[in-house]
DNA sequence: GCCGTTTTCGGCCCGACTGTTTTCAGTCG
């Protein structure tokens, strides 16, 4: 698609510019044009057409031309001249923590090193230590940059950051004098990945707890460490590195810290930006006119100082945020009533119907449908018609034997590469709940995969499609999908689009949920546990859907008992 | 290069930490 290929132009053109020391007030205004070029829904080819491109916010006319010239002729005339003047590799410098654009092009023009290797090399044999203005200490810092890039392996999940996050917060918060601790950052806006964990406390004596927090028993490398942060490393599986940076701020700046440290940066220039117009200041200290601080204790304050609702962490992007006139009402994970795609003995799941359904009620659930795989999927003990028979009476026995939840029996039916289901209607007709999964032939494309899924849509038979777009995160990728039309397909035969809260899928992402929102579909969180305690990954569910605006009203799971029941009578006809 | 509830020119987000200096530039978030 245009818009990615232009995006990673002008991305591309910033980071030359950075090395070449253009104006970094230019640079800001590719690097913008770039990311909204990454996340603009609409074709950029046929904003051109219709002469809209000045009127997308950051693009002026010189953008705009170099976005034409892009259509027209597949190329930029700055790029390529950039491109001719630096050599190809020395961009992937700027990646390397502690290095930026100023150093790249001195250690560029007075050393010759043009890449990765090069630069390695200089350091070796010392070269770069003896430039003036570096030292041995700037070169150390720059080998451990390299191999901490070498070996960070790319971001990390939600999944497996969130838990260190809240280990490491409750040792901190039980450092003596600390108040308070919070998570803030990406993890806080629930990214579905993240690059480094970012931690703040309420505390008198920032040193102190600073000096603890870089000190503890796992930490591997200490970054940084003043009075009022920290930044250390930890070691993770294979040897790689997870940065964390701790903050410590007083009680009355506790907002402004939280709202500066959740970002998005980008979120945070443009909150600024309002702050200046203003003739106010904001920074992680509060928000100042002149030496007088307007607010700062809490986040709403700041919000509100500036004429806005308080916006909730996880729509924190600059993508439109900014046009609230209220605070949007997200689903919460307190409005889940129950989950309708889980996994027991019978299929690949480690625990029985009951031991699930307890669980389940533990967790305050009105209801849950035991979903096991179809006999297509032989490798995860799928059912064949006779055990899903007999699986449906089990569940039946259980749901009676069992009080204070409902045990709905269904199954997560195959979605075969033809469009068509592992059942017959008239087996499926049997379950209460029918999930309906693509797993296998993914890539091998005898029909369109769009035009599958929209087949077991438009099946009266099936509640949901779970999973939709079959990705793994930083495994595997998505189907190609056009979401808009399965959206619209959905929403019209009354099927629902499931939220799949693994942290290992997020699927549909957060992207997705808005387009699925906007074409009136109804979607459905479901973790997919195949053991009690993955039904706790829910939250990760609520995350994404809140990434993607969705209130309790979008979210099948959120009915109660009787509604759920009428909507699935409805769905069937 | 973009943009306007002071502006069509002259601004453009803000502070902490580090290293190599001897007052600050570079980098980061």
């Amino acid at each position: 698609m245009v818009n990615k290929q232009l995006a990673a132009a002008f991305a591309r053109i910033a980071d030359l510019m950075e090395i070449d020391g253009d104006s970094g007030f230019r640079i800001n205004s590719y690097r913008r044009a770039a990311r909204f070029l990454k996340s603009l829904d609409e074709n950029i080819e046929v904003v051109a057409r219709e002469n809209r491109l000045t009127k997308l916010p950051g693009i002026g006319k010189g953008t705009a031309d170099k976005i034409t010239e892009f259509i027209d002729t597949g190329t930029i005339g700055l790029l390529d001249e950039l491109q001719e003047r630096l050599p190809e590799k020395l961009p992937d410098l700027l990646d390397i923590q502690g290095l930026g654009p100023k150093k790249i092009a001195r250690i560029y023009a007075e050393l010759g090193v043009e890449s990765m290797d090069d630069l390695k090399v200089a350091i070796d044999t010392g070269r770069v230590q003896a430039l003036s203005g570096f030292g041995q200490k700037s070169a150390s810092s720059i080998a451990e940059g390299i191999a901490f890039l070498e070996k960070s392996g790319g971001r990390i999940p939600l999944g497996v950051a969130l838990p260190i996050a809240e280990r490491l917060a409750t040792i901190i918060a039980n450092m003596p004098g600390v108040e308070k601790v919070a998570i803030a950052g990406s993890l806080r806006r629930g990214s579905e990945t993240i690059g480094d964990i970012d931690l703040l406390c309420q505390c008198d004596d920032g040193s102190r707890i600073v000096e603890a927090f870089t000190t503890l028993d796992e930490v591997h490398r200490v970054l940084a460490a003043g009075s009022t942060r920290g930044s250390m490393t930890i070691e993770l599986d294979r040897g790689r590195e997870l940065q964390i940076d701790l903050r410590v701020v007083a009680e009355e700046s506790f907002g402004a810290a939280m709202q500066y440290f959740s970002g998005s940066k980008e979120h945070n220039v443009r909150l600024r930006e309002r702050a200046v117009r203003k003739k106010l200041r904001l920074n992680e200290y509060g928000l100042y006119d002149g030496e007088t601080r307007v607010a700062g204790a809490s986040e709403e304050s700041i919000y509100t100082a500036l004429g806005l609702p308080l916006i909730p962490a996880e729509l924190r992007e600059d993508r439109g945020e900014f046009d609230f006139s209220e605070t949007p009402k997200l689903v919460t994970i307190d409005d889940i009533r129950g989950d309708l795609h889980m996994h027991t003995i019978a299929s690949d799941g480690r625990c029985t119907i009951q031991e699930m359904a307890d669980a389940a009620k533990q967790r305050g659930y009105e209801y849950i449908a035991i979903t096991d795989h179809s006999q297509s999927s032989t490798i995860a003990n799928g059912l064949s018609i006779a055990r899903l028979e007999a699986h449906i009476q089990a569940v039946r026995l259980a749901d009676a034997q069992t009080d204070g939840i409902k045990i709905y029996s269904g199954t997560e039916c195959d979605i075969l590469a033809d469009g068509s289901l592992d059942y017959p209607d008239d087996v499926l007709a049997m379950c209460d709940i029918v999930v309906a999964s693509v797993h296998a032939g993914m890539r091998s494309g005898k029909i369109d995969p769009t035009t599958r899924i929209i087949c077991a849509i438009e099946n009266p038979h099936v509640t949901m499609i779970g999973h939709p777009s079959g990705r793994l995160i930083n495994r595997r990728p998505a189907m190609d999908l056009d979401i808009p039309r399965l959206a619209r397909a959905a929403a019209s035969a009354n099927t629902a689009l499931e939220i799949n809260a693994s942290w290992q899928r997020l699927d549909l992402k957060s992207d997705h949920v808005r387009i699925a929102i906007d074409a009136g579909a109804m979607l459905v969180i479901d973790t997919d546990a195949h053991h009690t305690e993955q039904l706790d990954q829910m939250r990760f569910g609520i995350v994404t859907a809140r990434r993607g605006g969705a209130s309790a009203a979008n979210i099948l799971n959120t009915m109660d008992h009787k509604s759920l029941q009428s909507w699935l009578i409805r769905s069937c006809q």
